[in-house]
RNA sequence: GGGCAGUUUCCAGAGCGGCCAAAUGGGGCGGACUGUAAAUCCGCUGUCUUUCGACUUCGGUGGUUCGAAUCCACCACUGCCCA
């Protein structure tokens, strides 16, 4: 059994830890457990950290669960946010639990047959019943007001503008109860997480002291940010997400791809499961010649594999090299099935009388639907943002018609550089 | 309960009664350069529209005015101070 806070730590995954974590989990397999949102139908990327934490643990032959948060779901956690969050409906939150865990069980081991077997809990199933005056009399009374206001999550908004409901700031001690029960029930005696969960965490263990005497430890992992300081995981399309309906394996692997070179340094530690020479070797390499990419690359085929498989993979591989590798190659040169299997693209269909008696190319792209308006359009094919089969529209006097058409059937538009629709004509 | 300050376009934050769709910054989107990077530079950024222009915005509701984000009244919310 090697240690899992050695490995974590050189990958750069440790930020605050309680004394005594590498102890305890020294001294035997301990159960440890992470909370996921159910704030939508499908995790995001920002959700694959604590997937990832959970896999280690278990590598490291400790016993994960994977907590669902149906009963905090409904309340929010004020963590990291400065307004008060809106409370999603029941139907709502059941669908996201039960789609959450679905993708939940796809990452850990759940093989009954293995002492370590991963587990997956929801915490409605011991709130549902739990009356408000019991909770109040069972839990409330063991944390002061004062303790839960000196957390950085609520000391922010009562100096922010907004404030907060009794409603959120009662999270951390729900949040808190769940790591109490997991330890009577499940002898889980470790809490990972965020780091902005850090403050919800230590109200856990510290229930757990006051309550039954007992000992519960925990560490978080750093909040991913991109060097530049952006958003980690957004896309100007929005959040990356891990169901391949929301957001396709070849969009999933280009988001990796696109990594700049300090965050793909950082990445490829966090979200591959590759040792440390190999790592330290691609670096390595990546800094004699920068413009391979070899940090970039390996980075999103490592994750697109953990995420969506070795054949999404080749999908998204063969697609990004159609589309990107040869940028100088005609499009032409694709044949029909090149066209038709790119499954990265968006599929257009358009009516085959406007193009063969011509149009031009600003109603063609509001008509298509690439752009909602003539306006939008107009604008960026002004600015030069638009390509029809590779070649740059050179201004809005441009007219469609049937010449252009590849394999006398399919248009090529790009919008941007990276954004490619595929029109088909019928 | 009393006094004061505020509420502006995605955010922050300007805004003489007409020249305000509203300064500036950020963000976003596009372009150039590059490595489908980063940094830098340039353009766009209320909606629709080929130009003209049309339409909807400045917490809410009414009012004054030829004309209001800008003035008045009331309402709502927020912050600060006194009780």
């Amino acid at each position: 059994m090697y240690s899992l806070i050695d490995e974590l730590q050189w990958r750069g995954m440790i930020q605050d830890i309680m004394p005594g974590t590498r102890e305890q989990l020294e001294k035997e397999i301990t159960t440890a457990y992470i909370g996921f949102d159910p704030t939508a139908d499908s995790l995001h990327i920002g959700s694959l950290v604590p997937i990832i934490l959970l896999v280690h643990l278990q590598k490291a032959g400790h016993k994960p669960i994977a907590l669902v948060g149906g009963a905090t779901g409904m309340v929010g956690d004020p963590s990291g946010k400065s307004e008060e969050r809106n409370l999603l409906s029941e139907d709502v939150l059941n669908h996201n639990v039960a789609c959450v865990r679905a993708q939940l069980e796809k990452f850990l081991d759940f093989d009954p047959g293995k002492s370590n077997a991963a587990e997956m809990v929801n915490n409605y199933d011991w709130f549902k019943d739990f009356s408000f005056l019991h909770f109040i009399r069972d839990v409330g009374k063991h944390i002061t007001v004062n303790y839960m206001m000196a957390k950085d999550s609520v000391k922010k908004r009562l100096e922010g503008e907004n404030g907060m409901s009794f409603t959120e700031f009662t999270y951390q001690l729900v949040q808190g109860y769940d790591f109490y029960w997991l330890y009577q029930h499940k002898k889980c005696k470790l809490q990972m997480g965020g780091s902005d969960q850090w403050g919800n965490i230590v109200t856990g263990t510290e229930l757990i002291r006051r309550k039954c005497g007992g000992e519960a430890f925990a560490f978080t992992c750093p909040l991913i940010k991109k060097a530049d300081g952006g958003k980690f995981g957004k896309t100007e399309k929005g959040n990356v997400w891990l169901d391949a309906g929301k957001t396709s394996p070849y969009q999933f692997y280009q988001f990796w791809l696109n990594a700049n070179d300090d965050d793909a340094e950082t990445w490829i530690k966090i979200f591959t499961f590759l040792d440390q020479p190999r790592i330290n070797a691609l670096v390595e390499e990546h800094k004699q010649d920068a413009s391979k990419r070899v940090l970039q690359k390996t980075l999103a085929k490592e994750v697109t594999i953990f995420v969506h498989g070795e054949e999404e993979y080749q999908k998204a591989i063969e697609t990004t090299e159609k589309l990107f590798a040869s940028q100088n190659a005609p499009a032409e040169s694709l044949s029909v099935e090149d066209l038709e299997a790119m499954d990265g693209v968006q599929k257009i269909g358009f009516s085959k009388e406007k193009i063969d008696a011509g149009i031009d190319i600003v109603s063609f792209l509001a008509d298509a639907s690439i752009f909602p308006s003539k306006g939008e359009a107009r604008k960026m094919v002004q600015g030069g943002g638009v390509s029809i089969n590779r070649h740059k529209a050179e201004g809005i006097d441009m007219k469609i018609d049937g010449s252009l058409l590849l394999h006398g059937k399919y248009l090529l538009v790009q919008k941007g550089k990276k954004n490619y629709y595929l029109v088909s004509v019928a």
